[in-house]
RNA sequence: GGGCGAUUAGCUCAGUUGGUUAGAGCGUCUGGUUUACACCCAGAAGGUCGGCGGUUCGAGCCCGUCAUCGCCCACCA
């Protein structure tokens, strides 16, 4: 035995060494790493067009294989450069070919394309990428579209922290493809980088400051705030980097991106620079989402409404000098009385009457198409409505209109103030009192009113959310006390006429969790219409294909609406919005001032009296002579800088070579909640900024929820650390069970509890427990810690890492394969030894074979295959078929991003039929020495292809695999991540000897099945002989030793004229029956129970089938189906008949 | 209010354009130290595919309807 790694191969696969070496390994290799310096050469220039290249390294033209196979430096002498020049990869994969092509010739399966792959000339046929990547395996035209450049950008995580299972998840499946590409032969590249994400990071790290420290931005300042910030955000890029190598992701690090740095920063300052310039930015009085604790703007996008109980409370408004039947108040209601104190009018529906007989035509046309079950509930609206015309207040409210239009005004409450009675038809008579009080400053309904009927807007809000002196007395009160001070002032001055309990929906900052306050202030938008529309064609003609394309709706309907963006945010962490303010100067001066420069722009702002001067590069503090210019205070909403990441990241404003090479990039990959805040305004963005489309697909996967089908997240606890999976299960593990669950239409649910570190008892994560720090365990009452531990005594326990039965279905699958690889390794090392036993092992005669060392008997001695294979055998020639098959649907479901599909295929291929199956069988040909180079030869070629098909999914483990194959076969690429993806061979495709084996398969089964059904102990050898066609027998003569390895069944003949011994079992199949000699196990009662059973059951169909011949079905059906189905009666029959027969003999015994 | 998705074995989920007897993993049961793997091997049991109606020779799949659950968007004095 040679001394080798084999015999130290571990029984079971350990992910975490493996995990550490070949991340480092590929890192020093900078197999991710694209380096367009030198220029890049024209990617698809075969290898043999430069002559220059083909002499200075004559291994790839490979007039000599063994020469390839000698010297692995040569093949992939620079990783670096194999990645940028599919070329070479494609001159490795000649001999490769040739193998198959040996292989492939001896099954007598000619490949037209292999054919072509003479050594003499490794370009005949491996010229083009599509020459390695056929039309066949890969679907469309992606790749001429892409031209041989691939590229993803990250969807950048949030530096608030770190990741959770949905970002692996994410970057899984975007390793996937991007390995994948790489394989093919793509220029690859995948770039990653972190968000800044404004909000979200400064709401982290002010409540951090504030619980720690009781401090408040204010009182330490921007510049210390932006400090903190920063460094929290070195803190988690760091660690969410490491977290993303840790996942395998085969990202070029040397490129990593942050939303804020210089890069990015330039790209945001020309994008804003260019929609300034084109009138697209404004800055206008809006009435804003406040977030008070923040003290930030924040968008419709970042509010959430929750439900929370509240009141509404009707108030009396005074009428001033009432008239003779009129009505002495006005009652408005509602639920937030503290905003009386701004309101500026009392609005009443014009038309009371018309507006309510609308309101009921309305709700009596949709009763009568209402489903049965809402019915009700709308009748009693209905019935609510019409008494309104009835009982007074239409009367009422038909005055009130009269007395608006009048010109008539109330008394506002508490604050003394006349105010308008107005009439406007935001006022439904349907509603509330049917009169509703107008406060334009803090309410989006109302300010539209206010402007309508030029009422004046009253803020009454300081940003920190206190009153202001508009609110007279109340004055330094918060919103909260305010409230509760109004609602006392009012009951006593007798103005409180009702209140009542009632749910609402309150408005609340996504960031902070704080109700937000509708408040009028100034804000910077951005004009839509022209963005978003060239947005929507994009999709709306193909440009850009969304899938599932289910979202596409979603996506062309927010953009339809054509709301202008709000991009200004009153933060202190982000990019600050370059304009600067400038009162006291003339056009002239800065006509002056700016003489010649491109990158300066202004315009007067008549609303606020004052230039408004954009610079797109420097900053402007003294630019003006004799005047100081000041910088606007805010900051850029998130996704301002995040919509230019596909070309930000690639360099853009500059034309770099990146750019010109990667963009547009080929898949975006992402969740579905940032669609339209993420990708719509890349796609706008991109447009704008470059013309071009930022990407040519957009992939939406699926959401990760937990086992109460919550998604996860922070705030809930339920968020789950991928590392901490990835400690326990290994991370091929975790990505393989991420991958495997991702289908199309379904969120994936994983369960996933604690394990106890003491004891290893499954505590389960609950409700309760899953924020905690820390856990007892119920079990041996020890302590553990959780991930959100915090505090130095609870870091100091060991962890309960999460445990989830998908993972370890995973696990054992890495391990299995894992085992087999092992399988493989210790035959072709065992063979080795006595190599002189075939044909194919013809010595060498190239000049480095002259001097002939262990290594090199070794390494060789699968691949010395001058002489053509001969696979004539039904399971090498099912294997092959099988394998092209898989390779070629594996590769078409990755290209259209059908990950469950292709995860379910590898997973049902490895497991079933190569291992359980193939390696089966194989072991007998092993022990046979005129067979076994061969057996090893195909063992090692489908392990190899197969590795390959799995290595986007579990990089790590068959990298692991690979490397200890390379010491066998010298041949292979230095790393697996750089080997050539497989090709379906599809002319080894034969359905009718994968029809074939199937018939094996049945034949053992029914085997297995006799045996174990009889308690025959596993060592008994039987024997059995099988009745059946001519054709049947022929096929399986040559594979009667399998039955013997594998069922310790011994057969004892084939034919039409095979007859049942005497103690026989009968198991009647579809066109034969197999008769197991039982002798002294026989129980023949039992036998006839069995069979008996069988004929009851094999009744019911035939019934079945029958009664289907003989209906329409026979005219109306296809002839095919028809005559399938003729058959399949004709199969059950027989298989009746034989089970009948062979009762008849066994009751005669 | 508008939109989307789901409902299949005890559990978690697959199920191609409608076509033999609806699949997998886990769990359960039976039996196992076979030249890799007990994170394993062999075998078994377990389903009126949420209900009802329709289209069709034929429905888990298509249409309608009801029920339940989840998500997204919008609005609410």
């Amino acid at each position: 035995m040679n001394n080798t790694t084999n015999q130290e191969l571990p029984k079971q696969y350990e992910p975490t060494t493996a995990q550490e070496k070949w991340s480092r390994f590929w890192d020093e290799k900078k197999l991710f790493q694209i380096n367009l310096t030198p220029p890049q050469t024209n990617i698809t220039t075969n290898i043999a067009d430069d002559p220059a290249r083909v002499a200075d390294d004559p291994a790839h033209v490979a007039n000599d294989p063994a020469h390839v196979v000698n010297d692995p430096a040569h093949v992939v002498s620079d990783p670096a450069h194999v990645v940028n020049d599919p070329a070479r990869v494609v001159g490795d994969s000649a001999l490769y070919g040739k193998i198959l092509d040996n292989v492939v010739k001896g099954v007598g399966i000619v490949d037209q394309d292999c054919a072509q792959v003479d050594l003499q000339k490794p370009d005949s046929s491996c010229v083009k990428l599509d020459s390695i990547c056929p039309k066949s395996s890969c679907g469309d035209s992606q790749h001429r579209r892409l031209k041989g450049a691939f590229c993803v950008v990250i969807p950048p995580p949030n530096v608030t922290g770190a990741l959770h299972l949905g970002h692996a998840l994410n970057n899984t499946l975007q390793d996937i493809i991007v390995r994948m590409k790489r394989m093919q032969g793509f220029n690859t590249l995948w770039i990653p980088g972190v968000d800044h994400a404004g909000i979200a990071t400064q709401a982290v790290v002010e409540r951090r400051l504030f619980e720690q420290e009781k401090l408040t931005r204010h009182d330490i300042g921007r510049e210390a705030l932006v400090k903190k910030i920063w460094n929290w955000k070195e803190k988690y890029q760091a660690r969410i980097i490491e977290q993303l190598k840790a996942l395998g992701c085969s990202c070029d690090w040397s490129r990593t991106r942050f939303t804020l740095d210089d890069v990015c920063a330039k790209a945001v300052r020309h994008f804003f620079f260019r929609l300034f310039q084109d009138d697209l930015i404004y800055r206008g009085k809006r009435l804003v989402n406040w977030d008070t604790f923040l003290q930030t703007a924040v968008s419709d996008d970042e509010v959430t409404h929750e439900t929370v109980a509240g009141h509404f409370w009707y108030i009396k408004y005074p009428v001033v000098n009432p008239k003779r039947n009129e009505p002495e108040f006005v009652i408005v209601a509602t639920t937030r009385p503290e905003t009386l104190l701004g309101d500026t009018a009392v609005a009443v529906h014009p038309d009371p009457e018309a507006a309510l007989n609308k309101v009921i035509d309305d709700l009596r046309s949709r009763i009568a198409d209402a489903p049965e079950k809402e019915k009700a509930e709308l009748e009693s609206e209905l019935e609510k409505v019409v008494l309104r015309k009835t009982s007074g207040v239409l009367a009422n409210l038909t005055t009130l209109a009269e007395m608006a239009k009048d010109g008539r005004k109330v008394l506002l409450p508490l604050a003394q103030r006349e105010i308008p009675l107005i009439a406007d038809t935001w006022a439904k008579p349907d509603k509330g009192t049917g009169c509703v009080k107008i406060t334009p400053a803090h309410d989006p309904n109302d300010y539209e009113v206010g402007k309508r009927n030029g009422l004046p807007m009253i803020n009454i809000l300081n940003k920190d959310g206190t009153l202001n002196k508009e609110a007279g007395s109340y004055e330094g009160l918060k919103i909260k006390d305010a409230r509760l001070k109004v609602i006392d002032d009012l009951t006593q001055n007798g103005l409180m006429h009702d209140t009542e309990e009632r749910t609402i929906e309150l408005a609340h900052s996504d960031r902070s969790k704080t109700p937000i306050e509708p408040l009028l202030n100034d804000q910077w938008f951005v004009k839509m219409e022209s963005l978003a529309q060239s947005a929507i064609n994009t999709v709306n003609n193909g440009e850009i294909k969304i899938i599932p394309e289910r979202y596409t709706k979603g996506y062309i309907d927010w953009l339809a609406e054509k709301r202008d963006w709000p991009i200004g945010r009153q933060l202190w962490w982000g990019h600050r919005i370059p304009i600067w303010y400038c009162k006291n100067t003339t056009e002239s001066e800065l006509k002056q001032a700016f003489a010649n420069r491109e990158d300066i722009a202004y315009k007067w702002d008549e609303a606020g009296q004052v230039w408004w001067i954009c610079s797109r590069d420097e900053e402007l503090p003294s630019a003006i002579k004799g005047h100081t210019l000041v910088q606007e205070e805010d900051v850029l909403d998130t996704w301002f800088s995040s919509a230019l990441w596909t070309h930000s990241t690639l360099g853009w404003p500059n034309q770099t070579p990146e750019l010109e090479t990667f963009y547009p990039t080929g898949v975006l990959i992402t969740n579905r909640d940032i669609l339209t805040l993420w990708v719509a305004r890349m796609v706008l963005a991109g447009k704008f900024n470059t013309g071009k489309i930022p990407f040519h697909e957009v992939y939406i996967h699926p959401k990760i929820l937990d086992k109460y089908g919550e998604g996860m997240s922070k705030s809930k606890g339920n968020g789950v650390d991928p590392v901490s999976v990835a400690a326990k299960f290994g991370t091929d593990a975790l990505r393989f069970a991420l991958a495997y669950l991702t289908t199309e239409n379904q969120d994936i649910r994983l369960a996933l509890d604690f394990e106890c570190p003491h004891c290893n008892a499954i505590v389960e994560q609950t409700k309760q427990n899953r924020v905690l720090p820390k856990i007892k365990c119920p079990k041996c009452q020890k302590h553990f810690r959780t991930q959100w531990a915090e505090r130095e005594d609870d870091l100091q326990l060991p962890e309960g890492v999460m445990v989830g039965e998908r993972f370890e279905t995973a696990r054992n699958f890495c391990n299995k394969l894992w085992n087999a690889a092992r399988f493989v390794l210790l035959t072709l090392n065992s063979n080795s030894n006595s190599a002189d036993n075939t044909p194919d092992n013809t010595p060498d005669n190239t000049p480095d074979k002259k001097q002939p060392d262990k290594q090199d008997s070794k390494q060789h001695i699968v691949y010395r295959t001058k002489n053509e294979l001969t696979a004539e055998l039904l399971e090498d020639k099912w294997i092959l078929s099988r394998l092209a098959t898989v390779t070629r649907d594996v590769s078409q479901m990755f290209e259209t991003y059908r990950y469950a599909d292709a995860m379910r295929l590898l997973y049902d291929f490895s497991w079933d039929e190569f291992c359980s199956f193939y390696l089966e069988i194989v072991k007998s040909r092993l022990s046979d020495v005129r067979q076994n180079n061969f057996a090893s030869f195909m063992l090692l070629f489908v392990l190899c292809d197969l590795v390959k098909l799995l290595h986007p999914v579990v990089p790590f483990v068959t990298e692991e695999i690979w490397q200890r194959l390379r010491e066998v076969d010298s041949g292979l690429e230095e790393s697996v991540a750089v080997a050539a993806w497989p090709v379906a061979n599809e002319t080894a495709i034969n359905p009718q000897i994968e029809e074939q084996f199937k018939i094996f398969q049945e034949i053992l089964r029914a085997i297995r099945d006799t045996r174990a059904s009889r308690n025959i102990p596993p060592k008994t050898e039987i024997s059995f002989c099988v009745k059946c066609s001519e054709v049947v027998s022929k096929l399986m003569k040559p594979m009667e030793a399998y039955f013997l390895t594998m069922a310790r069944a011994k057969v004892t003949g084939w034919g039409e004229s095979q007859k049942a011994p005497l103690l026989a079992a009968t198991v009647p199949l579809a066109g034969m029956d197999i008769y197991v000699d039982l002798s002294e196990l026989m129980d023949v009662s039992a036998e006839i129970e069995k069979l008996e059973k069988e004929m009851s059951k094999l009744d019911g169909f035939i019934k079945s089938k029958q009664t289907k011949l003989n209906s329409d079905f026979t005219q109306k059906a296809p002839p095919a189906i028809v005559e399938k189905e003729r058959q399949s009666l004709n199969d059950l029959q027989n298989q009746y008949n034989s089970a009948k027969n062979a009762i008849e003999k066994l009751k005669q015994i």
